[in-house]
DNA sequence: CATGTGAGTTACCGGTCAGTAACGTAGTAC
DNA sequence: GTACTACGTTACTGACCGGTAACTCACATG
């Protein structure tokens, strides 16, 4: 939620401690209110004056609100990937575990009830044809997903780890899109591990 | 510019020809801009002039641009049923093979060149919270997917048939919803028939 | 001919939004 | 004290966007 503004390491004078920022108020602000309730849909005025301050504040911490989208999105990137390594590094040595445990964290992930989706993805609904970098970001994202999940299915000893990947990013993305029109955990979200584990067990080496 | 009113089929005495009324071509042209580049990011004298006329004519045919958006939502969900009744009578009384008949057609539609994902969908992403009528709409039309691939894996006799549809919901929804970051074919839509088979095939009873 | 209707045209209103200019102020470092 | 940094404030521009008013014309029907 709020950013850990405690960047005790500031040697920079005698106890230059942490200062709250009205880079990272806005910021944060601004990463919430995109998830919330959409890229396009948030104006700079809102995002400044919800995170306590006005909008030249704002153009003097960030040079276009287009700027502010891409850090938005470079953000969203880094924490998937920081949650994804975190589910993987409980299983080390057990790729089919690690999968496990990596749809276990997205299932958990998707039925809270602030989920709203994929950030990136739900980007690219947005930002349709137009930005070029944006939809650049996008794409560069779901390709490394993809690449990831099937380099599990490798590990794991799919006997088409391609497909195998590849089927189950359609249910990790499914997920997040479903997740839109379903509150909570009431949609079809429920039926993730099943599905899952049976994609894999038709995957394994007889 | 120039209106391409060339109804050379006019004959309004014997057959019932369609007129070439302004509504239809605002109508029509407002169907394909919101499909290719997003509702919000279309406006009224966009998709007037589109359609060779002007804003006027717009709010002469429609009371709002919402009631627009509605409707053309409306149409995309009676294109959807369409589709899919078109793929299930194909096999009457064999339901697993109008499963896969049914992804089949999902699949062709989501690797055609000018596909963007799930119409009804991509709304829930831009509409995002504000409006209730428009996502009451589309939440009612996944509700009715779901319950539509509920029933054909319990006609086929799955073992639990509420989980074998939700699976199938997944990834149905999963492939849109990466169609947008990866061109024609060449995504994770690929292994979408395996997955489909897959789960089938693990939902058959003993 | 008169009348009604569907449609094109121009001009406008009020609001929002991204982005900028200019100025003020508190603290801090030298 | 001076100068610099970080931030707040007000006011503005220009574009766009949803929606409306008022006028005009073509045409079909009686």
């Amino acid at each position: 939620m709020n950013a850990a503004n405690d960047d005790a390491a500031g040697q920079e004078a005698d106890s230059a401690a942490a200062k709250p920022r009205v880079r990272d108020r806005i910021f944060d602000t601004a990463c919430e209110l995109f998830y919330r309730h959409g890229i396009r849909s948030v104006g700079v005025d809102a995002i400044a004056s919800e995170a306590g301050t006005n909008k030249m504040s704002f153009y003097r911490s960030f040079p276009s609100k287009d700027e502010l989208v891409a850090e938005y999105l470079r953000e969203q990137q880094r924490e998937v990937w920081e949650h994804w390594d975190a589910a993987i590094a409980a299983h080390p040595g057990n790729p089919r575990r690690q999968i496990e445990a990596l749809f276990e964290a997205h299932l958990a992930t998707v039925e809270d009830k602030e989920c709203r989706g994929c950030a990136l993805g739900n980007a690219a609904v947005e930002i349709a044809d137009d930005d070029d970098v944006l939809s650049e970001l996008v794409r560069h994202f779901k390709k490394e997903v993809r690449q990831r999940l099937r380099k599990l299915a490798h590990d794991m000893g799919a006997r088409d780890p391609e497909a195998l990947g590849d089927q189950l990013m359609l249910l990790m993305d499914g997920g997040y899109f479903t997740r839109l029109a379903f509150p909570g955990n009431s949609g079809p979200i429920a039926a993730l591990m099943p599905a899952v584990r049976a994609l894999i067990a038709s995957q394994l080496p007889p």
